[in-house]
DNA sequence: TGCGTTACTAACGTCAAAGGTATGTATTTT
DNA sequence: AAAATACATACCTTTGACGTTAGTAACGCA
């Protein structure tokens, strides 16, 4: 298995809806009412998808507010396997009590 | 349609986890190497789920941290839905301009 | 009875990040 | 030329995630 090199929503947001649909990052800013800096900044991967920006998106793409959510959280995830593994690894099932 | 009252995902880990399978937070906390107080928080509803605590859990308890994150992730867009309703009234469905 | 584990809460303190406003600098459009 | 578009940077405030420590209480058992 190769690792991914784990992208994460801003890349999706920018090349998968942006740059396809021809909506830069200032209208998208204007149209949900959400500050530029804040578009900015989660494009380029500085700033995580909150339920308000999920749900703003959502509304302007037409989608789902679970959607952008879930790609912070699968995003999310992916980062703290890598990093924690160890951690983790001592961790175990739950198991009643004999 | 009535309202729910947004249940948030401490309560739920509390009865649909805890409580049946008779896990005391403190046990929790212990296996999962998680410090008191966080799982304290968190079934008060005072704090939230994140990536990590997550992921923890579904080890724990041998289902998925997308599980975890994802009660956290309803729970925060209806809470944000019902504080803004008018918000995002005002925004409109992405339209190719004319 | 007394010690240790379990169980939970409350009170600090720190640091990261979410949020906004303001500003700067181009480029395009009218 | 003026106004709108497009994007980035800097600064500030507030929230919240996190941990450590300390405190209380109840139960288990030797």
């Amino acid at each position: 298995m190769e690792k991914l090199p784990n992208i994460h929503p801003g890349e999706i947001l920018n090349e998968e809806f942006l740059i396809p649909l021809g909506v830069t990052a200032y209208r998208l800013a204007k149209e949900t009412n959400i500050p530029q800096t804040r578009i900015s900044e989660i494009i380029k991967g500085k700033r995580r998808i909150t339920a308000d920006t999920a749900l703003r998106f959502s509304i302007f793409f037409g989608n789902s507010a679970k959607f952008w959510l879930g790609l912070q959280d699968d995003f999310d995830i992916e980062n703290e396997l890598s990093e924690k593994q160890e951690e983790f690894n001592s961790i175990k099932l739950f198991a009643i009590a004999s």
